[in-house]
DNA sequence: TTGTCTGCAAACACTTTGCACTTTT
DNA sequence: AAAAGTGCAAAGTGTTTGCAGACAA
């Protein structure tokens, strides 16, 4: 991601914060920086796991001064979160899962069907085998997601609080 | 693909064909075999292309003897086929979409955003790479899916028909 | 002031479920 | 006859939208 460095003076922002490039994402497009979204990126940018909007929606309430948005909200914001390039979106058991992706690295998941954690991982490897069968089809790649699904070590043994199961 | 070979005398099938195998998976589960379930192995079993259930219902109503399952029974009858290990499940677009899973050999999917076309390759790199992750984090592999994104040929020198665009 | 944003309620797409009736065994 | 399956209509889930009032620029 091509960020922001001016070599020459001052203040030397080699790359902006998530905040920052957020609020230039809506000056460009002739977006108004309001409260919610004020709100929802701070919660967004302090949190760093996997979440949903559900969970977004949840957090916001508990927060100290108990300001919220509405749900429609939410999910409106999250989708500018991810047009801006700070959120990645990935569907998992039907409903949408959001992480960060501004200033993280490419990765992968290990996702564990007994408790449903995420466990990322990257690999080389895996770029260059994607490149590959991309360009052996005539295909431009744009991108790819790895779900490797299986048994943590935690429910491999048996103890574990098995989560919610798929629906989809 | 290996379907049904015989080695030494009268019909020996090494393995059965997809139709025996519901209706033993059937049959060992105390399941009947009716004529909706017996319809829609028959249709999926001779159309193998990638399918979802709207389609599949579609399909059904557009046989010759008119003959039809309602969406619930498709729905019914599609898990019991991946249960079965018939079908392979994967959510794309918010939907599940269907691909034959049965004596078909592993793969992955570059998926183009502008057709929504999915093309299907395989590569025995990636298994290597998926089990050296997975035991890395102690983690059972149990599959895994990779969708390559991206644009296919037609579609990059821009004669496409852009279908549905994703909803998630 | 102007035009965007919000929240509400309602709509949506896809999928699942409760239940009375039909079918297979 | 008994048990499982079907179809209908209705309920669910996660997400999106139309619109009137609220708010940022």
């Amino acid at each position: 991601m091509p960020l922001t460095s001016d070599f020459s003076l001052g203040k030397v922002d080699v790359a902006m914060t998530p905040r920052e490039r957020f609020e230039e994402f809506l000056q460009t497009r002739g977006k108004r920086i309001t409260r919610q979204r004020r709100m929802i990126v701070e919660h967004v940018c302090s949190h760093h796991e996997h979440f949903d909007a559900e969970q977004l929606l949840e957090g916001l309430r508990k927060t100290p001064d108990g300001a919220t948005a509405s749900r429609p909200t939410v999910y409106r914001t999250l989708a500018e979160l991810v047009d801006a390039g700070l959120l990645r979106k990935m569907v998992l058991g039907g409903r949408a899962v959001y992480e960060h992706d501004y200033g993280y690295p490419q990765h992968d998941h290990l996702h564990c069907s007994g408790c449903q954690s995420l466990i990322e991982f990257s690999s080389d490897e895996l770029v260059r085998i994607r490149d590959a069968v991309a360009s052996r089809h005539q295909f431009r790649a744009q991108g790819h997601r790895l779900i490797i699904t299986g048994l943590c070590a935690a429910c491999r043994s048996g103890r574990s609080k098995p989560r919610v199961q798929d629906r989809i």
